[in-house]
DNA sequence: CGTAGTCAGTTCAGATATTGAACTGTACTC
DNA sequence: GAGTACAGTTCAATATCTGAACTGACTACG
């Protein structure tokens, strides 16, 4: 995955996610850790070319870490970073986008309160949530 | 791109926007209607044989409309649907996460107030705003 | 009229990425 | 010792992407 656009934080952040396979994997791994043989079976298809590329790209990024937890036959499990868990929300916006069109059997929930999340824009200045209709991208040199 | 997964939703939408482009058409139609060579010049790099896949892709999806604005010469524009304009989310998602790792030049503003906003988890039952330690992903067979 | 330019794409060949299938090496289990 | 699990790697075939050039329909200028 090359570097393109080092500008626009969308484009920036397309280089690393925008694939069909990566946001998978951290879609798993927001579960918690996972090893490579349950990311493989829980991410249906994925070539193991592939979830290794992936990972590896993930790590090198520092959305996940990758941990021994097996030194002879060398094993290892990846586990999300606090820079992985907060892609958490576009794996949650996308959700909830594609719920509208698929039947869902997957869903966010706060773990309080039981009900199901939705991702929605929220102004931390004004401390309240603010509607699709009144928010607008904006940028100087915008993009 | 070919449909694989009808069962997570997540992966449902990546059929659909997980490439390095698509999303970035629709990060520029968020701002209103633009032609093929508006697109082209303000999604930088783009070339035009992709583009217009994705168009038509966005288009077949209901995503995205296209409009004559010229009939002699077939002239056409873009405009996001409703649904489209749900795909917003998303984009702010991957802006707010890629603005700590790039400079922003592009942010999301709520229009009324002029601040800038995030996007984040809400429960529409409690009527409140959810911290992400607090949220997880949950599904019957999940995925 | 003739030349140049705009616009919305299409076409094409070469480069790159993805895919499925098979394979490797280490270790554990029977 | 045979079979299995795990964590990947390797490979050839295919699919996709890329950049550059090209169409075809018009408009603008002189």
């Amino acid at each position: 995955m090359i570097q393109r656009s080092v500008r626009c934080p969308v484009a920036a952040t397309l280089d690393l996610v925008g694939d069909r396979w990566t946001l998978l994997v951290v879609r798993d791994l927001l579960r918690g850790r996972l090893r490579f043989s349950e990311l493989r079976a829980s991410i249906e298809g994925i070539p193991p070319a592939i979830l290794s590329h992936r990972l590896k790209a993930l790590e090198a990024a520092g959305v996940v870490v990758r941990r021994a937890y097996s030194e002879h036959p060398p094993r290892s499990e990846y586990v999300l970073t606090a820079k992985g868990h907060r892609l958490g929300v576009v794996v949650g916006a996308l959700a909830n986008w594609g719920e509208q069109f698929a039947e869902s059997d997957l869903a966010l929930v706060d773990n309080q309160c039981g009900h199901g999340v939705n991702v929605i824009y929220h102004c931390p200045t004004c401390e309240r949530t603010a509607p699709r209709s009144r928010v607008r991208i904006v940028g100087a040199n915008a993009r």
